[in-house]
Order: C-alpha cells, then sequence, then structure tokens
RNA sequence: GUGGGUAUAGCUCAGUCGGUUAGAGCACCAGAUUGUGGUUCUGGGUGUCGACGGUUCGAAUCCGUUUACCCACCCCA
C-alpha cells in the first residue's frame, strides 16, 4: 500500500551526483591519483572503521563530539574523520616492513557529525598526501607538498587559487617573546580566523582572554606584516628578539619559500601568511591552506603542515611527517557553484551501437571490436521506436552512434554519427574505429576545468 | 551543542481576507515523425500542501506540537 512506502531520501550533509557530474568527480579524482604518483607517492587504503580507544587516541572534547561512534556488540566503533590518524596508526603498526621516508596517498572518504552547511559535509572525499620520516625528516620535503597542490590543481586547469604558508613556530616564538604562551592554542584559532572575523573582534577575543592591550597590539601588528616574500622574511628577523624557536621558525620558513621557487611554482601562487594558524593542535611547524581567491568564504580547500610527533600515542618511535589533504568533496562543490565544471568531457560511453535489425549480432561484434580497441560502447538492446533509440543517445551524451542495420550488415560497413557535429559517414568498420579515435583525442585535450 | 529561518509537483517557486476542482516555469511522458536526436507545435499534473492535533460550516492559509531541512556560531576539507 502507498502508506508502506518509503519516502526516497538522501541524509543532509551527503553529497550525491548524478552521473554525469559523477564522471566529473571521478576524473578528478583521478588527475589527483594520477599527479600523486607522478611524484612518487605509494597508494593507500584503511578502514572505515577503526577501534575507537585508536581514533580517539589523540582526540579532544571538539573532536569527540563531532564523531560518529556505535556500538556493535562489545566493540566501540568509530568511523574515521580523517585520513591522518587512520595513518599515524598504520605506519606505528607496519613500522618494521615499511621504508622511509615514506610517501603515500590516500583517497578516501571521511565522516565528521557536524551540522551540514554550504561547502561543508558530513560525508567526504579527503585526498591526501603525506610524507613520513624515520627519526628525521628533511625540511625541503615541507616545500614540496605546496608543489604537489600546485601541480594538482594546474592539472585540472586552475588558476585562481593561493597557497599560504606560515610556520607555527613563528608563532609559538612570538608567543614566547610575549610571555603569553599560556594562551598560544585559543589564541592560535583567534589569529587563525582574523580574516574573517575582523581585527576589531579578534583583538576583543584576545584581550577577553586575558591578554594585555599593548601586547594584543603587538600581535595583531605582527600577523599583519605583508609583503613580497623577501619582504617579510627580512621583517620577521627584525621582530626577533634572540628567541630560539622564533628563529628556528624565520629559518625553516626561509627555507621551504625558496624551495617552493625551485620547484617551479609561480610568484603569484603562493605567499607566507603568519595569520595562517590551523586550529588543530598536531602541526609543529610549516602550515599550508589553500583557497580559491574568488570565494574565501567557504573556506579552505587543501590544508596541512608539518608535525613532528604524530605516531606518538602508538609508538615511542619518533616519525615526523608533512602533508596536506585536499577536500575533493567541497572542491568540486565549489567548482560546480563558480560554473567552472566542462561538462564536455564527461561522456560516458564513446559509442553507443543501435541494431537496427531484430538480429543482434552483428551490433554485438561490432561492440566487442570497440571494446577490444579500448573504446567505451554500448549496445541498446530495447524494443523502442527509432526516435527513442536517438534520444537516449542525447540524453546520455554520447559522442558517437553507430547504427548496425540491413545495408551495414550486406555491406559490412557501419554508419556512424557524430552527436556532436550531427555529421554521418558509413565506413568499414575498421574506418570507423579511427574515426572515433580521432575525434574523441580532441575531447580529450580539453581541461576538466573551465575557469574563464 | 547555541541562536534564527523555511517546509506547496522531480526542481525553482506563486497561492489575495480562511471559500468551490491548488497553480507557473523548468524537467518528465505521449503525439505530430516506423532509418535520424537536440529546435518547434499539440496534449498530459506526475501533489498526503512535511507530519500529528486543534479552531471553523469550510484550513495550503489561523493556533499548538513535532519532524526534516537551511543559515549563522562552534569547529573544520
Amino acid at each position: 500500500m502507498d502508506n508502506a512506502r518509503v519516502k526516497a531520501r538522501t541524509l543532509s550533509g551527503f553529497m550525491e551526483l548524478m552521473p554525469q557530474d559523477q564522471l566529473l568527480f571521478n576524473k578528478i579524482a583521478s588527475t589527483l591519483e594520477e599527479h600523486y604518483r607522478l611524484c612518487g607517492f605509494l597508494p593507500l587504503d584503511t578502514p572505515i572503521l577503526e577501534n575507537s580507544d585508536v581514533l580517539l587516541a589523540k582526540a579532544g572534547g571538539e573532536t569527540e563530539k563531532q564523531i560518529y561512534r556505535f556500538t556493535k556488540g562489545d566493540s566501540d566503533l568509530t568511523m574515521r574523520f580523517d585520513l591522518t590518524v587512520p595513518l599515524a596508526k598504520y605506519v606505528a603498526l607496519h613500522y618494521n616492513d615499511l621504508v622511509f621516508p615514506f610517501k603515500r596517498y590516500q583517497i578516501g572518504k571521511v565522516y565528521r557529525g557536524e551540522r551540514s552547511q554550504r561547502g561543508r559535509f558530513r560525508e567526504f572525499y579527503q585526498a591526501d598526501i603525506d610524507i613520513i620520516g624515520d627519526g628525521e625528516l628533511a625540511i625541503t620535503n615541507d616545500a614540496e607538498i605546496p608543489s604537489i597542490i600546485y601541480g594538482v590543481f594546474s592539472a585540472l586547469g586552475l588558476t585562481d587559487f593561493t597557497i599560504r604558508i606560515n610556520n607555527r613556530k613563528i608563532l609559538f616564538g612570538l608567543f614566547l617573546m610575549l610571555s603569553i604562551e599560556e594562551y598560544a592554542e585559543e589564541a592560535m584559532r583567534i589569529v587563525d580566523k582574523i580574516e574573517k572575523i575582523g581585527r576589531d573582534k579578534a583583538a576583543g577575543e584576545l584581550r577577553d582572554m586575558g591578554i594585555a592591550a599593548e601586547k594584543v597590539e603587538l600581535l595583531l601588528q605582527f600577523i599583519a606584516i605583508s609583503g613580497s616574500s623577501e619582504e617579510m622574511l627580512s621583517q620577521l628577523r627584525a621582530f626577533s628578539r634572540g628567541e630560539e624557536l622564533f628563529e628556528r621558525g624565520i629559518h625553516e620558513l626561509e627555507c621551504v619559500v625558496k624551495a617552493v621557487s625551485m620547484f617551479g611554482v609561480p610568484e603569484e601562487s603562493y605567499k607566507i601568511d603568519l595569520s595562517i594558524a590551523r586550529g588543530l593542535d598536531y602541526y609543529t611547524g610549516t602550515v599550508y591552506e589553500t583557497s580559491f581567491d574568488k570565494h574565501p568564504e567557504i573556506g579552505s580547500i587543501c590544508s596541512g603542515g608539518r608535525y613532528d610527533n604524530l605516531a606518538g600515542h602508538y609508538t615511542d618511535k619518533k616519525l615526523p611527517g608533512v602533508g596536506v589533504s585536499i577536500g575533493l568533496t567541497r572542491l568540486f562543490f565549489i567548482l560546480n557553484e563558480m560554473n567552472y565544471l566542462n561538462r564536455q568531457v564527461s561522456t560516458p560511453v564513446d559509442v553507443l551501437v543501435l541494431p537496427m535489425t531484430e538480429s543482434y549480432e552483428e551490433a554485438i561484434a561490432f561492440a566487442s571490436l570497440l571494446r577490444t580497441n579500448h573504446l567505451n560502447a554500448q549496445i541498446y538492446f530495447e524494443d523502442k521506436k527509432f526516435k527513442n533509440k536517438m534520444s537516449y543517445a542525447n540524453r546520455i551524451n554520447v559522442p558517437f552512434v553507430a547504427f548496425i542495420g540491413e545495408d551495414e550488415i550486406k555491406q559490412r560497413t557501419v554508419s556512424l554519427k557524430n552527436f556532436i557535429s550531427g555529421v554521418q559517414v558509413t565506413v568499414s568498420r575498421e574506418e570507423a574505429l579511427s574515426v572515433i579515435r580521432g575525434s574523441l583525442e580532441e575531447i580529450g585535450d580539453t581541461k576538466i576545468i573551465n575557469c574563464t
């Protein structure tokens, strides 16, 4: 009965795409994967569920509130909320079998039980890369990470993004110099959102925490230092009062910035921004944040940094690492909103084979020929009117339709219609292969993203 | 978790003072057109007005409760 029918719906905060968009999403994901491989990263997949004690070893009060956690029998389980904590567990567990520095990429879904909002999801994909060292990890790795971000975004066809770089040692060092290190964690968070809430409100919040007004002023002045990388570094040096941590931070930042340009990242795509702090407390040095120049309000689509001792909860070994996470679901959401997605490239199949007679034998044979030649082919078997068959081809956005009717069977040919240009030719089946290939190459060259 | 808002067709939304058979655009289906799609023309409403209860001769409309969703905060990709 009708009352028994359940209303079909998708949970809020869970992205569900139409096939054409899913195709684009998958292409973006595979572009990322390809680029990660190109840079020497190895694939990794870990379970979505872990024992709660493993995932929450590190978690503070806030994280715990936003987690999907449940029990099944006697086991207390948690869904992963990022890919970094599972990585830490993985590296600690398989320490003896891994080769360091261990470079891995992982693209997978993560879950956060927070209120969903525009551009914010409860289930979303992260595409992570991390480099883990055994005991030590060279600072140049910190510079390669942003170059990889630049590389993947460029590979997608994106231009208007900025990678902002900072070093938390500088901020910690400053807190030490001002003798306000006890407020460090909360102050970091306020500093981090200064762009959003404004200087005055940030000043108020810092004072409310109990930091003296003149120190707040000094802190905000410091954060606001701007200019080219060179100018900023020299201004930072002038700020130094011989505080060791502060100077180490400046040194690291300098190394990173220099090396980033060696990696070929153009000046306009990255900058030092002293207000980038990152809320997560496991970062200990370099931090990154990437956002779209036109949509800063949606927030970071890619962020990460250096952590000196990630696996500390699972092992005595010191395992420093550096990495970033691209918020793939959010990235896709923004690209869609900005109308940047080039749907022309999302063709589901290359060829739709339409049998025009009762016998499907020749149509199947032709489809097999296409498939053995790595062309995606679909055969339409339904007994519908011709118009419906054409309309189907039109709706699935297929670039070629191949008619196999009486004439074509007799002459061992195929009538091939280019659905984009409308041009139709009747050629031998072997010739059809090269016609299709030639035309697909043109489509293949166009970028997934069209940002003009 | 805190504060504010919304709920009518697959989607975006109208719906007057409470009044008769609840509408528009897009989408979808059928026909014009049995080997040529997109455009056009013609026809078709595909709905528990979120749910439950109350007021009333009469409720999409007023009142109460509830659920879902959206926005902001918190936090974050």
